[in-house]
DNA sequence: CTGTAAACTTTACAATGTCAAGCAATGAGG
DNA sequence: CCTCATTGCTTGACATTGTAAAGTTTACAG
């Protein structure tokens, strides 16, 4: 309460250089340019310019390292479906559609970073922090689909449909697993499998 | 040529107790068992009764054993899909119904290997018997696809699509992403957000 | 100046995948 | 029967990784 108590033992921001954003920083920057293989604690403390053993006064070990660029992710993720959607017409399909676009942009540029941000085995889903940022891009979608009519009794169903078809898309793309017999076209559009969704008011 | 040259450079078959499938077997108990986090080489070795180099004599190490495994998988994978099919009512919607059904069982009771099946930084994608059994377990899915109409100009439109759908709602539901905000219930059935799909004849 | 707490480093350790070398058994050729 | 080469597996070693403990540095309150 005194006016110029800084008080060190308050957590008051990083110290020097801020180095848990650092290190989550380092991370993003090694998903993108060398994979998921090569995401180490270690590669990250050092590319950040600290040891080792640096990390673990910032985050929970390993998993907790991972959550935060993970949850840093989710950001990316939702910044990128907004972006893409406010490109769009502005009839609810055309945003529905640059929704999808900007999901399946995230997925295939950010293959890595897509990767871990739903790999259970990875993040811890009880953080707080990643919780918000997960539920927080899930809201994005959710409000690209609530002009559409549920598509069976269930509450939601809309959204759970768009989201699985689109998470699917994303996942069977970025994994080679899509797979296209006769035919070597480039992968399909979210347009060309997204069936008729009958709007609410009309 | 000579009738009886059983030759015994030739890989006539394993040599004791056929150690290959004994490794892969050791690995889906271990998946099973304890989850993805504990299938080690070393564990498999174990778990098969030698030593920790003993599977380098039979694939190509740790990503070949994980590729074997996922090999094994999808043959369980297309085999549950079929069982659930044929034990639903004959119409063509009830048959893909079924599918899909047989395709979440797997996902569910199989979590860790799903997961493997379809994470391509831990299998090797060119392996020959490992597409081969991908692509069956295809064929059993685009063939409860066959009787309907593309839902646009792309071939195997509807194909792509529901193999988004499923594989999305799996995805998400084993990484516990599918978020229900309001209703606490369990996951959503496929039925409930099975879009309409109309038949070819028609 | 003293002491304390936070930030970070150094050191050590167990687990893991991989490789090289060695050993054992099996069966062919003499 | 003896030799010996090949296959199947073991032993031992090593680099990499995550983690924990202990030590060091720095900043700051009193």
């Amino acid at each position: 309460m005194t006016q110029d108590t800084k008080a060190h033992p308050a957590p008051k921001a990083q110290n020097r250089g801020d180095l848990k954003a650092r290190l989550v920083k380092a991370g993003l920057d090694i998903l993108d340019e060398d994979g998921i293989e090569a995401l180490t604690l270690r590669a990250c403390a050092a590319r950040a310019g600290v040891s080792h053993a640096a990390p673990a006064h910032h985050f929970d070990g390993m998993p907790g390292l991972v959550t935060a660029i993970a949850t840093e992710g989710y950001r990316l993720f939702a910044a990128t479906m907004i972006e893409v959607r406010d490109r769009a017409p502005a009839t609810p399909r055309d945003r529905l559609i640059g929704i999808c676009r900007g999901y399946m942009r995230f997925a295939e540029e950010n293959t890595g970073l897509f990767t871990l941000m739903f790999n259970t085995s990875l993040t811890i889903d009880r953080d707080a922090a990643f919780q918000a940022a997960a539920r927080a891009s899930y809201a994005v979608l959710a409000e690209a689909c609530a002009p559409f009519r549920p598509v069976s009794q269930e509450p939601r169903s809309t959204e759970t449909m768009i989201w699985s078809l689109i998470h699917g898309l994303a996942s069977l793309t970025i994994a080679g697993r899509l797979f296209r017999p006769d035919v070597d076209l480039p992968s399909p559009d979210i347009a060309d499998i997204l069936p008729d969704l009958p709007l609410k008011a009309g």
